[in-house]
Formats: C-alpha cells, sequence, structure tokens
DNA sequence: ACCGATTGTCGAAGCGCTTCGACTAAGCGT
DNA sequence: ACGCTTAGTCGAAGCGCTTCGACAATCGGT
C-alpha cells in the first residue's frame, strides 16, 4: 500500500502539496499536479480512508438507514438504492447501507456518535421517528425519505401521493368508470397514522369529488386473504362497482383471486389499478397490472444530492420535494362493461407514460 | 464529543490504560478498570471510529456485497441481512451493504483498497465471480454465499440444494405422487452455468431415481409467462402429471394462473410446491404455496461467524456450509387425484381467466 | 531469600492524512 | 518605484487512537 508519503516523495514535492492536489484546497500549477498525478498512477496509490476521515474529521460516508422488515424489498426500494448509491459514488462518497428502523436506535447512535457518518438517508419514516431525534442530536445532517408529522426544519424527499392518486383516479373516469372502489392500507395502519395510507385517502376523496363521484374506502389487511375480505365487502357496499384501485400490494392479489373466483374478468368486468407498484411485481399477475409505478431511482438521486448540499454548505437551508408516480398501462385495466372482450393485454387506450 | 485523553484525565490513568480497557490488549487490574468505565459512562464516551481505525489497521467494519438487481430483494435476502448484521453488531462489528455486483468492480475495488473493510460477504455469487479475484489480491478476508466454480481455499455458506430437493420430493411422493415435473429457471440460466440451477437439476434427478420415477424438468423463463409456458409444456410431455415442483419464484405465479385458466383445481388435480420461497410470497398465492423456506437469517449469522474467524485468527483455514431449505405445508400440496375435495382453501378451481 | 515470570501501568512513537501559518515569487494599481 | 494581493509550495502540528518498550510491584518456587 502505497501512502502519500511515497507519492510526495516520488513526485519531487513534499506531501501538503500531494494532499493539496487531492483535495483541492489551495491551487497548484498545472506542471506540479501533472508529476503529482502521474506519481499516484504509477504507485497505484489510493488514499488510505481512515486517516483521511480522521484527519479532516469528514467519513466520506453516506449512511442509508433501510429498515428490513420480513417482507423483503420492493424492486421500488431496490431502484432507489441504486439510484442514491450511484449519486454518492459520483460525489465522491460510499454509501453504506444499515438495516436500521425505528426500532434499533442504539445501533444508530453508535454508527452516528462514532462520527461514521457524514449524513443520513432515513427510510421508511414514521410519523414519530426516534431516529430523527438521535440524530439531531448528534447533528448529523438527514434527510427523510418520505415524512414525520411535524417536517419543520427537514428536508425530505417523497412520492407526491396526491398528484398519484389523482393521476390513477383520471385514468379510470376517462375509461368510464363511475364506481371506484379505494382499497388501502389496514384500519391498524391507518389508525396508527401511516402517512401514506392517510394521504392517499384524502387525497383519493378528493379526487372522486372533483369529478362528482362518490369515495368508497375500504381498509384491508396487507395480505391476501385482506384483499378477498375488502374485495368482498366492496361488492357488499357497492355491488355495481367497476373498477379497483389498490394501495396495498399484498392486497392485490388476493383481490385477483377472489375477482376470478367470482367468475368476475379483468378488465372485462372490474379493472384492477394497484399503487406505487413495481413492474416486476405488476408482471407477476395474469393480466398484468396497470399500476402507478414509483419513481425511485429518481428519488435516491435526489435525496444524495440534497444530502450532499446539506452537509458541505451547511447553512439551515431545507429542501422538500414530492415526485409523483407515474401510470403505466397494462392489462388489468380498460372501459367498463366489456366482460368477455378488453381481456388480456387488450388496447386499453394507451397513456403515455414511463420513468 | 470526549475523547480518549478526557476520559484518562478524569479517571486520573494515563490513555493507554484507558485503551486497553477498551481493547483488553492487556491487564487491568478490577479497581482501574472500573475508574475508567464510570469516567466513560460520565462523559458519555464514545470511541471515535476513525481514529480507532487508523491506529489499529481495522476498521471493525464488514462488507456486505449485495448486487440490487431491478427485480427487488426477497423475504430470504432480507432474513440474511438482519441476521448477518445481528451477529456483526454482537461482534461490535458493523456490517455495511454495498450494492455491489459481479458487475461493479471499480467500486469495490476503491472501498477495498481505502482499507475500509475489515472483510466481505459476497450475496449471489457467480460461477466466476470478479468481486472474488479483487478482494484476493487486496487481500482481504471473504465468504461467500453461495459458491463458485472452483471454491478451493474459499469459505462459503449455501443452501443445500441436494437436501432441500429430495426433501421436497419426498414429501410429494409421500402424498402419493408419481409423476413430478420440476420447473427450473430458464435454459438460458443453466447454460449459463447458474449454480443453484444445476444443482438442483442433479438433485431432482438423484431424488426421483431413487423412487425409481422418472424425473422430467422443463426449463422456465423467469416471469409469469414463463411459467405458463412450461406448464404447458409439462401437460405435453406428461399428461398425467400430478405435482409441480419449482424453483422459480416468478413462474410459480403464471404456473397457477395457467393451472386456473385450464380449470384445474390446486392441489385436488395438481399439486405445487414452491423451492427457496419466503412465507410471505407463498402467502400472496391462493391457496398459500407449501414451500422449501430458506434459513435466510441462519445463514447470515453463520457467514458473519466465518468471517469474523477469518479475521482474527487468519490461519488459512476455510469453512464451508450447507444449510437446507425448510419444508411448510400450505395449502398448495395434497394427495393426488382428489379434485374438489382436497386439503387447502377448498374450491379453487373453477373459473377460467383467474389471477 | 533470590530469581524469573506475571501483572499492571505509563510515556511516547506513530497510523496516513489535512490544514494552518509562513514564505517566495510574481502580478497589480498608482 | 511602492506596498499589496494572489498563486504556489513547504514544514509542522495535529486528528484520536493503538501499541511497544520500560518499569515497578507482586508472586510463586526452591
Amino acid at each position: 500500500m502505497a501512502t502519500m508519503q511515497d507519492v510526495a516523495r516520488r513526485a519531487g514535492v513534499s506531501v501538503s502539496t500531494v494532499s493539496y492536489v487531492l483535495t483541492g484546497a489551495r491551487p497548484i500549477s498545472q506542471a506540479t499536479r501533472a508529476k503529482v498525478l502521474s506519481a499516484m498512477a504509477e504507485l497505484d496509490y489510493q488514499p488510505n480512508a481512515m486517516a483521511r476521515g480522521l484527519a479532516s474529521r469528514r467519513s466520506r460516508i453516506l449512511g442509508l438507514l433501510m429498515p428490513m422488515d420480513e417482507r423483503g424489498l420492493g424492486a421500488t426500494e431496490t431502484a432507489f438504492v441504486t439510484g442514491a448509491a450511484a449519486a454518492a459514488s459520483a460525489a465522491g462518497y460510499h454509501l453504506v447501507l444499515s438495516p436500521i428502523g425505528a426500532g434499533e436506535v442504539d445501533e444508530l447512535r453508535r454508527l452516528a456518535s462514532q462520527r461514521m457518518l457524514d449524513g443520513a438517508l432515513l427510510m421508511e419514516v414514521q410519523l414519530d421517528d426516534p431516529r430523527v431525534d438521535v440524530l439531531r442530536e448528534l447533528s448529523v445532517p438527514l434527510v427523510l425519505i418520505g415524512r414525520t408529522a411535524d417536517t419543520t426544519g427537514l428536508s425530505y424527499v417523497d412520492i407526491d401521493f396526491d398528484r398519484t392518486v389523482r393521476d390513477a383516479v383520471d385514468h379510470l373516469v376517462r375509461l368510464g368508470h363511475r364506481r371506484i372502489v379505494y382499497v388501502n392500507h389496514s384500519p391498524a395502519t391507518i389508525a396508527h397514522g401511516y402517512g401514506p395510507a392517510l394521504r392517499t385517502r384524502d387525497a383519493f376523496v378528493a379526487a372522486m369529488s372533483g369529478h362528482g363521484l362518490d369515495p368508497l374506502m375500504i381498509a384491508a389487511e396487507d395480505s391476501a386473504a385482506g384483499g378477498r375480505d375488502a374485495l368482498s365487502e366492496a361488492f357488499d357496499r357497492a355491488p355495481d362497482l367497476s373498477a379497483v384501485l389498490a394501495m396495498n400490494e399484498s392486497a392485490v392479489f388476493g383481490i385477483l383471486g377472489e375477482l376470478a373466483r367470482r367468475g368476475l374478468a379483468v378488465p372485462g368486468d372490474v379493472s384492477v389499478v394497484s399503487m406505487v407498484t413495481s413492474p416486476q411485481v405488476a408482471e407477476l399477475a395474469t393480466p398484468a397490472l396497470t399500476a402507478m409505478t414509483s419513481p425511485g431511482s429518481a428519488l435516491g438521486r435526489i435525496a444524495v444530492e440534497t444530502l450532499l448540499r446539506h452537509i458541505d454548505a451547511d447553512s439551515g437551508e431545507i429542501y422538500q420535494q414530492l415526485l409523483p408516480c407515474v401510470l403505466e398501462v397494462r392489462g388489468s385495466s380498460g372501459p367498463p362493461g366489456t366482460a368477455g372482450g378488453a381481456a388480456g393485454d387488450g388496447p386499453a387506450r394507451p397513456t403515455p407514460g414511463r420513468t
């Protein structure tokens, strides 16, 4: 392992000069810079991260605090991660993921108070997230992915649920649907104040009302069984329903199963649109699901850029940004009342869309 | 931020003594240790990771190199990660995940040659994985999750595919099935030499032969459509088939869809068993899938323990370990030829055009 | 009672880098 | 011509920790 000493010696300059070449903290002449760079290349020099971190009090590490619940990560999350990692890498930072949720605050405190993190991105943010307090206390810059209840003084990036729901409803209404039911997360989740569930609920009411339609929402457990039950309830309360908008990725499969059991065709009898769903999951269903695809990778990039802005210009300035999901029409939505016909991948009135 | 100086001063000892208390590198009397510890507590002291890393040439960071493909992470992977993180944390190490696949070798080289990693765990190992070469060259200890073609001198932990396939086949045979078809990954995947596909193929042949049965394998594309096609092919080649064993999580949903389309009940007409599938995914199907559940969390723990053994006793000793998936019987498997009656969720059979 | 080993502690020398102050040599306006 | 800023470089002082050698004190064993 070559050190900076070696490079300096070989280039015939002092170590501080080498350092300045690397960091750009002071002007260096073209000639010197060239000598230094070629010495580095010849020695295959790589700065030692620890030494650099110690001296500069900057680790060049960004933490991505990502709870890993049992149910795995959707493609949305992985897209987010890769987007974020690419952005970090481009800026000369490392992005390290740590499976730290609102529960494991201790581990976070360890990480942060050892001064390992220059900043942090929080995923799966709770309305009242203890991780925020820990990081603030240790004055580690942070950016939320999602939103806490009180976002004053906090930067975040999040999905624009209002816009997303509105676009989804518009899609169905434009196809001719009037009776649309919204299958949300479970009552418990809603009662617990889970942001996306609340925001989409309100957005759904607003969007439907805007079209002069009656907004019917049903809360479903996050499981296939929950979806089946939700669909039954939906038919009880609105026998004439022709479209389902589902927030709940697990329930969607139950909904489809129950629809099939009742001998109803998708989208001939009932159209189904899934929210915040990755293309990969959408393709699992038969027919493939028309869905609102989340802007995972863009969200990741923006989050990192925002965090970096905080880090190296730590004015108290804050940035709050929302990105909508984009509609991708696949086989599960079509005009109402065309049972037997429009099935499959049929011409469901293509809509421009894609990330 | 309190430093070690502060602690030493407050405890009335030298810094080296404080250090020895922390690292245990030399014996310290009970009395002194107590003084030091209480000084630490009072000052809320946390050692600075960078300084420690620089001085000791050990970062106490383990890298988990986890490719993040577009399709997201299964529950198996997340269980692995949490298991690994817990084990690392218990040993005083940090586990950082880096979305580094066989493609992004440069990023890995950066990470490793900056001496940031004390060791690495490689997920999604390819038969000939360039990451292994990079790490060896930089002499970073590593443990594979999975296996390369040549594992001499390499430690790994992996799923015991032989045992897993055998258990799955035994389950079906014991239920009375004779005609069992194995739906593997795609021909391309197999041709490319993907380990699990090859190993399960061979294990399937062995297991079936052991029962005096004819081993029929079909390679399916990794998609719902691939599953549908595979099932059609299966019926062409074995009209009397009564059970499907599927390796391919994406294809399973297509298989179920096609079964429903043909008006065949699961498990009344055909039993379906899924391999290496998480409970969460298994529950998505209707009926829920009987599946071989992978030992994700245990795998993670063992991998970390193995890696640590390498790190702090770097004899050339190697460890190679296999863990089987365990059978979890749900609704999709039952005795053959009991259409209408069988176990599971009951009459899941009518209705062309489900899912 | 004396030796060698062990236990317990300290001071000091780094680990490989950044960064501050100092210095030289130009370049500028006046 | 004068001081003054700016570009370009160097030496040295750390950053907060680990670890080595030294040394005093204690402890059997004979």
